[in-house]
RNA sequence: GGUGGGGUUCCCGAGCGGUCAAAGGGAUCAGACUGUAAAUCUGACGGCUCUGCCUUCGAAGGUUCGAAUCCUUCCCCCACCA
């Protein structure tokens, strides 16, 4: 039981109340685990499956995964996180947008085990008397306790009366579908308190709150999240997830390896220790790399990743499995700058140039010194930088 | 409804008649180095038919030899007071 418990805290910031998760454990029966998302980011990233590994867990267990597509809230717009409010979402993406998530979330749940539901469902039912009686159970000065809330209030920031809508619908969620437990990011955890708040007014127990904390992007700085690029999508290509988490600093990758991996704590602990006492940390790097990119492909297309990535970067092979481009040269032969422009390794004429003066361009492996040197008919290996690289044929 | 403050290149943010494609920072990209697409250092960073030309400073007009900078109208945002 005990175990039971300790395995469910690993990697969360915060359970409320600890007690209360193990009463409900040791009922036996299964558990409704509740985990929300509002459906902004059609592409799931790394940074969602800290949360989606947990309600895995749950759900490895025997309890219920319900996962809860907001569908609704979505079109109002969570203002959670940012110090601005965010731009409702039509009807047509969130519909678009949700249907992405049900099909990529099976990387790692158990779809036979999982229940998908849209709030859409129960708040489209409801009357404007209804959401009115509903805001009624909470007060302007509690929903101001809110952090981001008061920081906006107090910093002069807009905060509309619609975005305190919000914690109030998700907090209802949990209410109609009785969840036992629900799991949030640590920014959640207003909301999520709403929820035990608005279950006790429906005279239900409280739901036990789980928060996880938010992972860091590529950058190391930022959440990980789409609109700034520092993140790496499930969906992504072995050699691009592998580069990826390649890329991570060497400091971010400990915390990659605390919520993202599933190797034992122990064992992380013991590699860190060894990289402190002058082992390279590339072989952590490698070893991380790997088991998340065969978490979502296969450990076959980890390894060729690997090995990709060694060639291209160690030994700076060019791959010979590259797809071939052909282009027709325009009258008077094919200037430099648009052949790669073309070829889709630069986005202006001007980035292949600048690239040129700066000794970044390679044709067929050798370096390029004149910008304006026009190319002749035929097949080329082109590269701007380490990462660019496309093989032309020019007719 | 009234008063005041704003909208600048991907983001933040200077500029307030010419020397402005527009300081500085961030992000990004390239190079060097390396242990990797780590770290560090250096450089670049609107576009093009690239020693020049074209388009940008909320929008549209106007003043001027010349405007991001001045004027007019409009749109949008924020705060305070009602």
């Amino acid at each position: 039981m005990q175990e039971v418990l300790q395995a469910l805290k690993r990697g969360a910031q915060e359970v409320i109340k600890e007690d209360e998760l193990q009463a409900r454990l040791a009922s036996g029966r299964p558990l409704r685990i509740k985990a929300g998302f509002d459906p902004t980011a059609p592409d799931l990233h790394l940074g969602h499956t800290v949360l989606l590994n947990k309600l895995k867990q749950f759900q490895d267990m025997g309890h219920e995964a319900v996962f809860l597509i907001g569908d609704f809230t979505g079109m109002i717009g969570d203002p959670t996180g940012k110090n601005v409010t965010r731009k409702p979402l039509t009807r047509e993406e969130v519909a678009e947008n949700a249907k992405t998530y049900a099909r990529q979330i099976y990387k790692i749940l158990d779809p036979e085990k999982t229940r998908i539901v849209f709030n859409s469902e129960w708040m489209g039912k409801m009357t404007a008397a209804d959401l009115i009686q509903l805001s009624a159970r909470y007060t302007v000065a509690r929903m101001l306790e809110r952090d981001d809330f008061t920081k906006r209030y107090q910093g002069n920031q807009a905060i509309a009366i619609h975005e305190f809508l919000y914690p109030l619908i998700q907090g209802y969620d949990s209410v109609v579908l009785k969840a036992d437990v629900e799991l949030g990011g640590t920014d959640q955890k207003f909301n999520l308190l709403m929820g035990r708040h608005l279950q006790e007014q429906h005279a239900q127990k409280p739901q036990v709150v789980l928060t996880m904390p938010l992972l860091e992007g590529l950058d190391g700085v930022n959440k990980m999240s789409k609109s700034l690029g520092n993140f790496i999508g499930i969906d992504e290509s072995p050699d691009e997830m592998f580069g990826k988490l390649m890329s991570v600093s060497d400091e971010l990758m400990w915390r990659y390896y605390e919520l993202l991996s599933f190797l034992p704590w122990g064992d992380v602990v013991a590699m860190k220790a060894a990289c402190d006492q002058g082992a390279n940390p590339k072989e952590c790097k490698i070893r991380l790399a790997r088991e998340i990119t065969a978490r979502f492909h296969s450990s076959q297309k980890a390894e060729a990743a690997l090995l990709a990535f060694e060639a291209r970067f160690s030994q700076k092979i060019i791959p010979e499995d590259l797809p071939l481009q052909v282009l027709s040269a325009p009258l008077g032969g094919y200037p430099l700058a648009n052949l790669y422009k073309d070829a889709g390794l630069a986005a202006s004429t001007s980035e292949v140039i600048r690239a040129v003066s700066q000794g970044g361009v390679r044709l067929d492996g050798e370096k390029v010194a004149d910008p304006k040197c026009v190319i002749a008919k035929g097949t080329y290996v082109l590269q701007l930088g380490k990462r660019k690289i496309a093989r032309v044929q020019i007719d």
